[in-house]
DNA sequence: CGCTTAGTTGACATAGATCAATTAGGGTGG
DNA sequence: CCACCCTAATTGATCTATGTCAACTAAGCG
């Protein structure tokens, strides 16, 4: 997988984002592919019914942009400052002729953004807020960017109101259960950003 | 596209399974892929809580069982009577390495998955049980196996608890809802199974 | 230091979960 | 073919979690 990684890196080009702002919008041509070095992503989709949902959160190692075919069929935003790796599309596609494993990893993506959609699938279907939360906490701990095993501190990039657009709940909720969860012993806040968790605890809960 | 189906028919054997049997479990060792030839297949995710959760509804030309690993992350159910095609896992997977096609069409049926699973996420996400279930009777409305376009009637091939569990809400409220939807004329049962719709009046609401 | 945005908290209304009882329908055996 | 049975579906009564709207506070930014 690594070589497969060189292939790319010889048509691919570095690119900066800072925090907020739009790496590509929902409806625009869908040129490239990019390849998240470091920082995190927000996948947005907007309804016509004017809400906004949030499709996913994406971390290193993820490629976003290859789902789509003419346009993008979401928008995806920087949480914090971002380094992509930028691919145009149709150069990846040709590459993917002569290098099998060039489609291997194109599958492989797939793969994982299904995995991730099951995921979200399951969050969603918990018949509370407060489950809802708790499953989402334990599967952001795995990321060890923003959770410190020793301090159990959790580094939330993201506000309540993506959380809540994530879990399909309003941001009222989201804070009320944070702020319910406090007072069970199961979190601690240290600031609105950084949360201590108990995983122990929120695992039986 | 038609002459991949070829390639792959040499190596399938044909199933019929009845309605309401089980093709694979989730945890059962992963050897075979599946094609729908005909019929519908319900997808369940067992959830260590004991809640049973349906992750899709599955139509000819899908196939299925190609997700996993080692072993099946999920079970399929027959709706009703189907006729499947059966492939080795490990005969497909030495296949697509020497026809491209084939690698193709595993790709291609990853991204429908994925696509249902993004129509799912947003199905969940609506605010009421009402617009859950007409979001439902709507995408399901397109299956023209299913849905009689000059009498405009659909046939039901999953249970109000299979709908629920795929909206994530109880049975007693999709059973209320439809009767909501009744008197307000947006739709019309005939049976249980057999509901005449009103697409117009569904679509505006 | 003040402004703007994000987050919290409160009061209230209500959709939907829960538990329970009843009815409809489909399949099976006599 | 009919009667019975079993499951699916409906309906009712009640309770509670969460949405809504509004006020207030904290925190980050210029």
């Amino acid at each position: 997988m690594p070589e497969t990684l060189c292939i790319l890196e010889r048509i691919s080009t570095d690119i900066r984002k800072p925090a907020k702002s739009v790496v590509f919008r929902q409806g625009e041509s869908a040129d490239f592919i990019y390849f998240i070095q470091s920082g995190a992503l927000r996948i947005d989709y907007q309804l016509e019914d004017g809400r906004n949902l949030v499709l996913d959160f994406l971390w290193p190692d993820r490629f976003l942009g290859t789902v789509e075919n003419e346009v993008y069929a979401w928008s995806a935003i920087a949480l914090v400052d971002v380094h992509l790796k930028r691919l145009r599309r149709s150069a990846v596609q040709t590459l993917a002729q002569d290098y099998p494993s060039v489609m291997d990893l194109l599958l492989q993506q797939k793969s994982a953004s299904l995995i991730a959609a099951k995921n979200h699938i399951i969050l969603m279907s918990c018949p509370t807020a407060t489950n809802k939360l708790i499953g989402f906490l334990l599967d952001y701990s795995t990321r060890a960017e923003y959770f410190n095993h020793t301090t159990q501190v959790l580094t939330l990039v993201m506000s309540r109101k993506d959380i809540a657009d994530y879990l399909g709940m309003t941001f009222e909720t989201t804070s009320r259960v944070f702020k319910y969860l406090e007072t069970k012993n199961y979190i601690k806040k240290i600031n609105h950003r950084q949360i201590q968790l108990n995983i122990r605890m929120l695992k039986d809960a």
